[in-house]
DNA sequence: GCCTATATATAACA
DNA sequence: TGTTATATATAGGC
């Protein structure tokens, strides 16, 4: 074995990359290590309320970005303090055009990601705030009943159109690009409906 | 006692920034978790061979920046990737942007039903016992924070509203609690129907 | 900062 | 993917 059995592979301890087994495992690794990377971004802006961009280029290539409130946000925010570079070349050559989308609908799909995970600690501050318990999805089916779980879950659903519809808008205020266009993909008189 | 003892307030768990202790203590966790941060993604760099970046701006305005190879080498990858939206360009660049809107319109539907999949699984966690009063409804708002998901935020306080209207008329019409329906969220058709 | 108790992260596995 | 065994990360105290 390259490493007994759990090994983080952190700190100041191991980290052999001598041994690293196969380009599998080296994917699932980084996998693995990037969603817990922006998922520590996630909560360092969230709990220290603080702005944060994290770029990742994988071995293969593979852009992926995270930012709170977002990428181009922070970016904008930290490029004043290093004026010195600015301009770069034009990116015209339709393959790179193309190689540029593709890798950009990789890193809309992390900030999804990240705007679910978002979510996902939003609701353990509730479940804390309360005293513990459960999740507050599940407490408030347990509080209204079964009568009322319908209506309840319509209402659950409604949320989650509304992460998407929340990234899409931060998309298309972005500037860059082809994060450009979850748009409207719900209806907004529908929700109002099952919840006003 | 804000949290336990040990507690990372990572994953699926509490975090509990409605009771933000004192100005120091916070600057304290924010030096604490950005130092991981930064070391995670170092690790990730070093482990599997990838370009991170990541810059923090605390909560003070303080910069804090890490890169590898360096923060600039790899914000200029990244810059490119993210300036072919200047100049509207031509039909071919249309076609392909409008392409690129509908993969990623996807894309991030399937990341929102894949996290709301996952919510409804994390409904079988098991929390301690009830120890606060407050209603999660009635803090949902400071757990929001600072205008970081204006959509969700107001979507949440909908349906804060409407639970509320639903309680008071559960309470109408029976004034013992019943316990009875904690068994009703254990039911798996039940949580099928939270997202259907 | 160092220490300790817990919660997470995650490498190897199934 | 999910599970498991271990190593880390980290909140709270000193």
């Amino acid at each position: 074995m390259a490493r007994p059995r759990g090994t983080p592979s952190t700190g100041r301890h191991r980290i052999e990359m001598s041994l690293r087994p196969d380009k599998a495992s080296r994917q699932v690794t980084f996998s693995k290590r990037r969603s817990g990377l922006f998922k520590k971004c996630s909560e360092l802006s969230l709990v220290c309320g603080a702005d944060v961009v994290c770029i990742v280029f994988s071995e293969a290539g593979n852009l992926f970005a995270l930012g709170s409130p977002s990428v181009d946000a922070v970016l904008r925010r930290y490029a004043p303090l290093h004026a010195a570079d600015d301009d770069d070349a034009g990116v015209d050559d339709d393959r790179e055009a193309l190689e540029e989308m593709c890798r950009e609908r990789e890193a809309a799909a992390e900030q999804v990601a990240a705007e679910s995970a978002r979510m996902d600690l939003i609701g353990d501050e509730v479940v804390k705030a309360q005293g513990g318990r459960r999740f507050w999805w599940e407490t408030d089916t347990e509080a209204l009943g079964e009568a009322e779980l319908p209506e309840f879950a319509r209402a659950l659903g409604r949320l989650r159109d509304n992460v998407s519809r929340h990234v899409n808008k931060l998309a298309r205020r972005a500037p860059a690009p082809a994060t450009a266009a979850v748009a409207r993909a719900e209806d907004p008189a529908s929700r109002l409906d099952l919840l006003a």
